[in-house]
RNA sequence: GGUCCCAUCGUCUAGGGGUUAGGACACAUGGUUUUCAUCCAUGAAACAGGGGUUCGAUUCCCCUUGGGACUACCA
């Protein structure tokens, strides 16, 4: 039984992926892995005017960095194609045209912009401008006209469809709607609206594809975003015209702005300087390149487990759980029903801990590629990557961590030198400079012991000795530890860099 | 305006008729380290308000308030 459970992603390319929809998909793609269904991706690009083919490659290839490959797409067609709305318009007409003939929707004539001024009109009165049974005889569709005329302009392919919401007579039409997170929801069928479900230009609208797909799919749980709730009815009574039977439903809740209200937008991202799409978007229009979670350095891994754990979690105090983990442990019923506030600085977190279980190879392949590390055999390349592995949030960070080390230092802490440097510091540090230069094969741990026993002899606190001779080194006064970044650099270019800032010091 | 959804520390959340309301991030303090980071320990920090139901409510119900979504020939 298990074999037909199927769950589907079902973007719509307008625009790029972010990080509620890749949730979305994250979610979907748990529940089919976990319940060892199939998970399958649908593009809904029945907007033929806000189509980005860019966009799709977007999603596509955010999808494939996260690691959420879809057993079913346009890419990889399985019995249900095509996967590409566009391509199914022939299969929406002949359901549209079921619909029709079973009197569950009607041709329908009125110019989007005169109706546009009705609501407008009704809004300024304080009224609601509903399109349903109580005044649809009064405007021009196939319900209020005479046969021969419609024939006429149908013909003319100038019209929409619209779907014929029914009416009890009653002052109430009470229904009960299933959510799998909110569990019952009752509506009023007598304010739903005849919605579109074919636009003049003969493309379904959302809620017509969304269902004749789901249903031709054979999709058993719709997971979708919470803006869906709203159109949960009128999608049920939809089924219920066809007489098909229902998938599940579960409604996520939003991700919502880090500060103040609302729900997080795209916009914010540039404006508070955080990703919100998982890898790097250029639009056209737009001359910047805006960078995703990938080029700011996040692990793939460590944005998954942060987004799963928006609105859900597993019921115990286990956070960093890999994908197979949360497959294991993913269930519907353990999702959060309230709006989420987005948090970078757990996002940070989590990144940390996966930084941290990188194999040393991907560091090596990094130093590799930005900086010149030919002089340093593989050892000290170790010994580079361990030293600085505990101190990165992402794992670009050891560019800068270790060219602090490597390269020569450019800007020496004034604050420090002008602060705490003495002359008896200076002859301590000249001093244990000619001692390195003549044991110039001495072990970092001897040079450790005969320069602390300097300091003690010159009663200089420990503290400002180190801090002095870390600045000699490497020009700031904290860091990792010193004798490590000796060890690493060899003796003679400690000494020439101590002599090098001393001479800058003391000039 | 109408319809629907939601409400526990600053943030993400656990819990659920009787709890010292638990954890994580962030924050603060102390310890470790020569310093910073790490690590360890500790601390501060929450049941939106008002009515019910009940012996007892943060938990169940109602109202208020607050937040959110939808209200397109967009999805």
């Amino acid at each position: 039984m298990s074999d037909n459970i199927r769950l589907r992603f079902a973007p719509s390319p307008t625009g790029p992926l972010h990080i509620g929809g890749l949730r979305t998909a994250l979610y979907n793609y748990l529940i089919s892995k976990k319940s060892k269904g199939k998970f399958i991706l649908r593009i809904e690009d029945t907007d033929l005017k806000r189509y980005n083919k860019k966009a799709e490659k977007h999603i596509l290839d955010s999808l494939k960095w996260c690691g959420i490959s879809p057993d079913e797409s346009p890419e990889k067609p399985g019995n249900y194609g095509p996967y590409r709305q566009s391509e199914r318009k022939n299969i929406y007409k002949k359901f549209i045209a079921i619909l029709i003939k079973s009197g569950n929707a009607y041709f329908a004539f009125d110019k989007k912009e005169k109706l546009e001024e009705k609501r407008k009109k009704c809004e300024k009165n304080g009224e609601t401008f509903i399109y349903n049974w109580h005044n649809r005889l009064k405007f021009n569709n196939s319900l209020s006209i005479r046969n021969e005329k419609t024939k006429k302009l149908t013909q003319n392919n100038n019209y929409v469809v619209r779907f014929k919401t029914v009416h009890s007579g009653k002052s109430k039409n009470m229904i009960t709607v299933n959510d799998e997170i909110r569990g019952k929801i009752q509506v009023d069928l007598n304010n739903l609206d005849d919605k579109i479900i074919c636009k003049s230009d003969g493309m379904p609208t959302y809620h017509l594809a969304n269902v004749v797909d789901d249903y031709l799919m054979k999709i058993t749980h719709v997971i979708r975003g919470e803006e869906w709730l709203p159109s949960l009815a009128l999608h049920c009574q939809l089924y219920n015209a066809f007489g098909w039977e229902k998938p599940k439903f579960a409604h996520l809740p939003l991700i919502l702005k880090p500060t103040g209200t609302g729900k997080l937008s795209k916009r914010d991202g540039e404006k508070y300087g955080f990703p919100v799409y998982p890898i790097k978007w250029k639009d056209e229009s737009k001359k910047s390149e805006i960078k995703g979670f990938k080029e700011l350095g996040y692990e793939s891994k460590a944005l998954i487990n942060f987004i799963c754990f928006i609105g859900w979690n597993p019921g115990n105090e286990n956070e960093i759980l890999s994908l197979n983990e949360l497959i294991e442990n993913f269930s519907i019923n353990r999702i959060i029903k309230s709006g989420a506030k987005y948090d970078i600085e757990k996002a940070k977190w989590f990144n940390q801990s996966y930084v941290r279980k990188l194999p040393n190879k991907t560091f090596k392949i990094i130093l590799e590629n930005k900086i010149n590390i030919s002089q340093l055999n593989s050892e000290r390349i170790n010994k580079i990557i361990e030293l600085l592995k505990e101190r990165l949030t992402f794992k670009n960070d050891i560019l800068i961590e270790s060219n602090n080390i490597l390269e020569e230092p450019k800007n020496l802490d004034k604050n420090f030198i002008n602060k705490e440097w003495s002359k008896d510091l200076n002859n301590v540090i000249i001093e244990l400079n000619r001692y390195i230069k003549e044991n110039h094969l001495i072990k970092p741990e001897k040079i450790k012991d005969y320069y602390l026993n300097q300091l003690k002899n010159n009663n200089i606190k420990i503290g400002i000795g180190m801090q002095a001779l870390r600045l000699c080194i490497i020009g700031k006064i904290s860091g990792p530890d010193l004798f490590i970044i000796i060890e690493i650099l060899g003796n003679s270019k400690i000494n020439k860099r101590i002599s090098k800032t001393l001479n800058k010091i003391n000039d």
